[in-house]
DNA sequence: TCGAAAAACTGATAATTATCAATTTATTTC
DNA sequence: GAAATAAATTGATAATTATCAGTTTTTCGA
């Protein structure tokens, strides 16, 4: 089933994947020339805020989030990046420490290139400083966006709108399976809400039948629906 | 009284001041050859919303609101955007319509300069890409941190740090008054709370003795407590 | 495969924030 | 400057969401 027509996914997704595509030859070897490449298992920390940052990373395989931790410990996750997707860019072109963290939600296999090819290479580049300037201002509407549905949106529709966005995260995955696989915390952490009002949303959608869930597997069955709730979808635009 | 220490102050501003500042002769003569300026009243929108975009806008003098509306008629503000501040680039960049709408929030004196010369200069100045680079990863920081008020911090707080981001915009203003000059629900729409909530919230800093308040106009007196009831400040760090 | 530890779930309750309905105060316009 | 309009304020109440305290289920390592 395609969110085409009934969920905007674009302006939820940042697009990092196109970064790096098919750049010059010369671009990439000079990238790639001390570029390592590292496995990540689950719950891993990538990098973390506050920390003078060393290069960036290209999530080769694996799901990634990206979240900042409050002064009670409490989490709140910005993004959740996937295979292909690149992350740490945003502190080496600041030239601030990282604003967030990043962490591993399940097994991960994780390329770093150091700052330094990272910049030499952007400095001469013009296509890759173009592909990062496309890219970093339609984050800014991804992020907006997720202001507006933090502050303006219910629980339920935040739930609903988590869900469509992991399930296209885990459908690129290689497996046949595109189930969500992440702990209730990390969901409720993304909604940004409490655990146990995430549980019972959870609970509410599968009584309507929205997905069916074994352990903290949760397969979307009616992906449709769901657009409905978040309220994204036509079907439910409220006409003033 | 100086910010320094109890507020990160520049975790809160995109600071796109610098954008513009000082660049190549050649190509400060190619941007503001076509440029046209115009004087927006109290209210006035700047852009809005979906629309195509067709330039970008450099406020010389007044201050503009960056907001979302809901399917309710509810607003969100995302950034107040100040003198010598940039707005309108985002779209520009990443090819798509306006993120979000911008308003005066007082009378404002804008430049524009149409997306031709933008993106003419911007293909040859590897300084302007260089800036707008390093400005909107900073945004990132700032729009992240904006994500995780709005999730973690109460309404007390967020008021707080509102008033504080406020204080800063009206400051660097010409006049010596550098009182805070919004409406309520300009007010209560950037903090993210009902309009009901932020006069109540206000009304109990005005008894602590924080600010004063004449009409809409707001007059912090006491920076340091603001500061302190934000979280931001160090004294009010609680250590885990 | 068992058992400990972690995670998920549930019900009850508390806290926070929003909404509603007026009233009062400011602002604007003629 | 007075009337009309808009904005701000207040009190009462409702709705939403968080927290707390357990219990149950799942996961994972020995």
């Amino acid at each position: 089933m395609s969110l085409a027509g009934i969920f905007p996914i674009d302006q939820w997704n940042f697009k990092s994947q196109s970064i790096l595509k098919s750049i010059p030859e010369e671009d990439h070897d000079r990238l790639y020339a001390n570029m390592t490449v590292e496995t990540y298992n689950k719950g891993d920390v990538i990098f973390k805020e506050g920390a003078v940052p060393s290069g960036i990373f290209y999530i080769q395989k694996g799901i990634v989030k990206k979240y900042k931790v409050d002064r009670d410990g409490r989490e709140q996750i910005m993004y959740v990046a996937g295979t292909g997707e690149l992350i740490g860019y945003h502190a080496i072109l600041s030239e601030e420490r990282y604003p967030d963290s990043a962490s591993a939600i399940e097994d991960c296999i994780i390329a770093f290139i150091p700052k330094e090819d990272f910049l030499e290479v952007l400095h001469s580049s013009v296509i890759l400083s173009q592909r990062l300037l496309k890219n970093m201002s339609h984050e800014y509407a991804v992020l907006t966006n997720n202001i507006s549905v933090f502050t303006q949106r219910t629980a339920r529709e935040r739930v609903a709108i988590t869900l469509i966005v992991l399930r296209e995260k885990y459908k690129n995955e290689e497996s046949n399976e595109d189930a969500i696989n992440i702990s209730r915390s990390d969901l409720s952490n993304m909604a940004g809400i409490a655990k146990e009002n995430l549980v019972r949303i959870l609970k509410e959608f599968k009584n309507l039948g929205l997905l069916v869930s074994e352990g903290r597997k949760i397969t979307i069955t009616n992906i449709k629906m769901l657009a409905e709730i978040s309220s994204y979808s036509n079907k439910t635009l409220k006409i003033r």
